[in-house]
DNA sequence: CAAAAAACATACAAGTGAGTATGTTTTTGT
DNA sequence: ACAAAAACATACTCACTTGTATGTTTTTTG
């Protein structure tokens, strides 16, 4: 056939295509699928499909699909991971340090949405068919970044109500309810075309909003 | 084969076993299996196997695991808005009853869980395999019973806002951040065998508290 | 009590989707 | 330029799952 459309899967085409740029083309295919129609009821086809190519490449690159949802998983605490990283070293009291994180964390579910709600969908829904161990590990770990993530909200809540920043509650609970907060926006959010940053950052100041002052008018 | 264990498949067994408890029966079980693996993962033979029956009794029932799915989803809005309905008619300014109705939410979230693990998977994931006219209807249903259950909340938020016993926020952010905070459990929430109803009281209200008066110390 | 209907069980048909085996092209290292 | 390896495409297998067709038992009704 004519080579009309220039050099196709060439790494050294248009933009910084670095390393790896391959296998994160279809990472980010795959998340996509999984939040639109879930991981059960996306095939690999579909993905590959998406993607313009066929299976084969997929599988060039993953064993397996249970694999595949491993590595967006994955891919998506890192970047909640990230985004509250730099929150976190903020300066102030407990609650200012809190606030921080629970700004950071809601731009970043909304920015990242496709990716988180795949993480909503969780590692659990593999217990059966995570066969090999080496599979059974890596959910291990996942399930661990998880807690782990988690800890660094529950540690930030003990901590300001310590200096009395923070009213008197239930540690455990008051980080699942914040999080939770922010985090059922991968139900309701979509990113609209053409929406900025800005934007974004209202929306999400607009969510943490009700959580720091609370619902009742001094 | 010996009839030792008694009568069976008989409506008057011990119990009040109304008119349509069989099929009550095959919802509570395929709400169990579709919250534990999910819709998708979760087999009819599988929904059967743990009744003890097969696949013919299901499909007695119902014509497809969409429809069964659509009255697991019924079900679990029917039991919401059953809950919130007698906190609705509190008396009170309009944070108060704002609060009574996110308890009796919060209560519902966690005495029906299983149901509402269901609901949250959604009808939206049927948006390609209902093909019957009749399906489409009963989506439609579903997603408006959705829509008018966040209306009550908008409601009444706007409604506090408007006698000053909330402060000015978003109408719809906050219903949604709100309803998240509880709805989030479906995550994390499950039944512990022989817990009471006032220990699930406990937790909603420690639930709810940072909600209401928010995480700054006054 | 006979007939009809309800409530299932059994066995099968047909489609789908994960994973594999193998061939082909492109890239890379020397 | 040539050999080796990487990056795919193609074609197939096999297990699983939904839904159906049909037979059997139980319950209800006239």
């Amino acid at each position: 056939m004519p080579d009309v459309e220039g050099p196709r899967n060439t790494p050294t085409g248009a933009g910084p295509r670095k390393k790896g740029w391959r296998k994160a083309e279809i990472i980010e295919m795959a998340a996509l699928c999984f939040m639109e129609r879930g991981y059960h009821a996306t095939s690999v086809d579909e993905v590959a499909d998406r993607l313009g190519c066929t299976k084969g490449r997929i599988y060039h690159y993953y064993a397996s699909k249970t694999d595949l949802f491993f590595d967006v998983h994955r891919e998506g605490m890192k970047k909640l991971f990230a985004a509250i990283e730099p929150a976190m070293k903020t300066k102030g009291d407990g609650l200012t340090v809190l606030h921080a994180m629970l700004m950071a964390h809601a731009k970043a579910m909304l920015e990242h949405h496709t990716f988180e709600n795949v993480v909503a969908q969780g590692v659990q829904i593999h217990r059966f068919d995570a066969t090999t161990e080496d599979q059974r590990q890596t959910m291990k770990l996942l399930i661990d970044s998880r807690d782990r993530f988690e800890g660094y909200f529950k540690h930030q809540i003990a901590e300001a109500i310590a200096d009395k920043s923070l009213r008197e509650l239930d540690v455990s609970v008051t980080a699942k309810v914040l999080l939770g907060a922010l985090q059922w926006s991968i139900f309701w959010y979509r990113a609209r075309p053409g929406e900025t940053v800005a934007e974004r950052e209202e929306l999400a100041r607009k969510m943490v909003e009700p959580l720091i002052d609370g619902l009742r008018r001094n």
